[in-house]
DNA sequence: ATATATCATCGTAATATTGCAATATTAAAA
DNA sequence: TTTTAATATTGCAATATTACGATGATATAT
C-alpha cells in the first residue's frame, strides 16, 4: 500500500520517524553539511556543488524546511538559507535521547 | 525516477542516509524501542503489540537487520532478536558527529 | 507421522519518493 | 519596461516503500 499507518504509533514516534526520513536522503544531508560550512547560502552554489537539477534541489530544501531546519532570509532576488540552530538542537536531542534510552543487556 | 543518485555523494553521507532511512518509519522505532525495553524478542510478540501483520513485521525487521543493528539468535522455533549493542554505538557516534559538525555563527 | 506454532518469502496493490524538463514567479538591472 | 538571474511550481516518468494474503520452511508437540 506505501501508506504507514500513522496512527498506531506514539507522538514522538512519528515525529522521531518524520525527522528521520529528512535526513533519509544523502543529497539532503549533503545540503546540510554545505549550509553549516558556509554561514550562509544561495541555492544555485547548491545546483553547482551537489550536481542535481535546480528543481531536484529546491524540492530537497522543501523538505528540510518544513521540519523547520532552515530559516531562510530573502535577500533581494537571492535567497539566504541557513541553520535554524535552535531547531538544529532540539532534534540533536531527539536523537541523543532515543539512543540512550536502550537496554544494554541483552542476550 | 525514484532512483537516489548514490554515485554522487561521499560515502559518510550515503552511510548516514541509509541509516536515516531505517529509523524514518515509526513502526521500526518502535520495534526497536520495545526489543530494547524487553532483554529480548518473540517476532509473534511485535506483531500483538505493534499491531501490524506478521508478513509486515518481519519485513521491517529485515530492514533493521540490514544495517546490522539487530542479532537474531534462533532458540527453538523461536527466534530471540535483540540489539546488537557496538553497531548501536557506532551509530549514535555517527549521528552525535553529524549533530555537532555544524557552523554555530549564522544569519 | 501429523498437527501446530513461529517466522520467512513471494506476489501484488496502493501509495510515496526521486528527478527533471517546462514553465511560472519574483526582484533587481539595464 | 524589457531583460536577466534566482528560485518555486507543475507535470510526469521511473523507481521505491508499505502492507498484507497466501504460501513455504522449520521445529516442537501430540
Amino acid at each position: 500500500m506505501g501508506l504507514t499507518k500513522t496512527h498506531m504509533f506514539t507522538d514522538k514516534q512519528n515525529e522521531l520517524a518524520k525527522i528521520a526520513k529528512v535526513l533519509a536522503h544523502p543529497a539532503r544531508v549533503a545540503i546540510l553539511e554545505y549550509i553549516s560550512s558556509q554561514d550562509a547560502c544561495i541555492c544555485t552554489d547548491l545546483v553547482d556543488i551537489i550536481g542535481l537539477s535546480q528543481p531536484t534541489i529546491s524540492q530537497h530544501l522543501n523538505e528540510i524546511k518544513k521540519i523547520g531546519l532552515l530559516k531562510g532570509n530573502h535577500e533581494g532576488k537571492n535567497l539566504c538559507y541557513c541553520i535554524n540552530q535552535e531547531r538544529w538542537e532540539e532534534l540533536q536531542q531527539t536523537f541523543h535521547l532515543f539512543f540512550s534510552n536502550i537496554n544494554r543487556n541483552c542476550c
